[in-house]
DNA sequence: CTGTTAGCGCATTCAA
DNA sequence: TTGAATGCGCTAACAG
């Protein structure tokens, strides 16, 4: 205790005039109790104010009911409402949970986080850190040693594994396929980093898309951006530069798609007359754009609940000492169809 | 333990031929231990992969080392930037974080959260839910009772409070007179909702900026949004209908702004030209709107530490048995200077 | 410098 | 239906 001390169980148990048991037992629902004294403790429970020390239960119990999760930076649209997604599941199901947030993956965080998720005895771990196929090399190793459930969030499928994942390859086709039909036909991708999953994906999608319509090589050119909007800027104009036939763009994501938007804007190109785009996310922004962005949205609200509910299934498998199949869930995304890719 | 067992101190302690004292003694980096009998441990500890119970630690210590947190929606831009402040900065304290979400303010919910955050005898409290004044009346009640140190985020002052916030009646004050500056007379404001203390600060400083600058009424009309930006559109209707020589308008937030940028070009008015506007918030996106964003930036993040670094001084005092001196402690936000209100 | 003893608050045996 | 004893894993207080 700090200095002041607080309502235990003992406490209730005295002044109810009964045993700890009986109070654990109405603090638990448990049956065996009769009415009249599981009221009787209610109320001392109640009047006293008393809470049970979660601590104390935890280490009796043996587990805390509670899920560790590695997320990613609060700011960005996509992995914050993904996280939201799981705050929300994990409520729901009644699960506490224990957010640790990283920056880059930098394997001594890792170490201090997974260190941390043993003390706390989490039952699983989500891991919702987009991240390149290099560091899920060393992760596995990690993670393998701690003997703990885990499921990821958008990461490639690895036979062993429990993923949970938005068809990404899905969305670049869409996106693609889509402007193909607004009658585009020498269409430009601007990527994202290319050792992000969720990049290649979405540059795989477009790439098939691209050859299944038949665009000729100098017109499904492709630049690498980072995700934020200067980096669509430059990336429309290089694209520009290097084909002047250029008629729309992919931009992997919804900030890339507003610098290529502002790029057009000055450079005097017209959206979508001159060169159509469409986007990736569906931020709230993205209907207030010039023109409205056209873009892929995926629901990632959604995709934190699903690997909320497969860590809780995984959770109980392994109670019962069962194994449950490993493998990928996907969770398709959809087109949105605005100004930005239909001509006039 | 669910089923496989954990190492505990008492296998290292056995294995390293030492008391389990001597042990906790090496985890808790006393001094009083000899080298050799230290090394042992550590060496024992990492071979076993030994991480202590938290809920043992916690229980035995009588305290979590916990700070309880409850936030707003991680989906909005300036909430979640203060979430990321408050995890940085309690990660460099070394407090551990237990974050609870609310969407409104139900009553209820409070209820649970705080049952909670006893239960996890957390350490301090941070209220980072903007709120209207209404909700600040039943939360002092519960708050009184829970007799844990709390510091709130964004909420008018009251004498006996700790409060962090954001200036926003001086940030309403720079984006008005900046417009009047610019040489705009007549200058409308797109308010958050009333009830919120950040949208009625704004909203004051802003009436005192119009008013220092000898804009008549007629010149100063308000309309209340809702912080979304279709409500900026609306917003942005109403007010050039409601009085059609209004040449200037500050949005009490970037999407509201956002919406009225639209607005404005659907109805063929140039911005800026033909009215000024400023936002506030600064998102990373208001440079890339169209034209760019003037606006105000608050800091979240530093807002974010900086309530932590204070609810970190009233725990250390408490425990020291001082009570220190309620009151408010302001950030200062600064105006961001784009195309949206300087005039070709 | 090290070990022994005790207890944190609760839940889980067992008896009664 | 209830109670008494025991232990979860760790730290604190005291010895030595």
């Amino acid at each position: 205790m700090t200095a002041r001390s607080r309502v235990t169980i003992k406490d209730v148990a005295k002044t109810a005039g009964v045993s700890t048991q009986t109070v654990s037992r109405v603090l638990n629902n448990r049956l065996d109790v009769s009415p009249q004294t599981r009221a009787r403790v209610q109320q001392v429970i109640t009047r006293l104010a008393y809470s049970p020390n979660i601590f104390a239960r935890n280490l009796s119990r043996g587990h805390s009911n509670t899920l560790g999760v590695i997320g990613y930076g609060l700011i960005y649209f996509g992995t914050s409402s993904v996280l939201a997604g799981i705050e929300s599941k994990a409520n729901e199901l009644g699960f506490s949970l224990t957010l640790s947030l990283m920056n880059g993956v930098e394997s001594s965080k890792v170490d201090r986080i997974l260190y941390d998720f043993i003390s706390r005895r989490v039952d699983g771990i989500i891991w919702a850190v987009p991240s390149d196929i290099d560091a899920f090399g060393f992760l596995a190793d990690k993670f393998a040693k701690v003997d703990i459930p885990i499921i990821y969030i958008n990461k490639g499928t690895n036979d062993s594994d429990y993923v949970t994942a938005v068809d990404n390859r899905l969305g670049g086709q869409l996106a693609t396929e889509h402007l193909l039909q607004q009658g585009y036909h020498c269409i430009g991708i601007i990527t994202g980093p290319h050792r992000w999953w969720e990049s290649q994906e979405r540059l795989n999608g477009w790439q098939e898309a691209v050859k299944a319509g038949g665009c000729s090589d100098k017109c499904s050119l492709m630049v690498e951006g980072d995700w934020n909007a200067p980096s669509g800027d430059i990336g429309f104009r290089t694209l520009v530069n290097q084909n002047p036939k250029l008629d729309a763009i992919f931009a992997s994501n919804d900030q890339m798609a507003l610098g290529a938007l502002q790029a057009a804007r000055n450079l005097g190109i017209h959206i979508p007359d001159d060169i159509g785009i469409v986007g990736f996310d569906d931020i709230p922004e993205a209907a207030y754009f010039y023109p409205p962005l056209t873009t892929v949205r995926q629901d990632t609200r959604v995709l934190g609940a699903m690997a909320v509910d497969r860590i809780n299934e995984l959770i109980q498998a392994r109670d019962e000492g069962i194994l449950p199949n490993p493998g990928l869930s996907m969770l398709e995304p959809h087109l949105v169809v605005r100004k930005s890719s239909v001509k006039a």
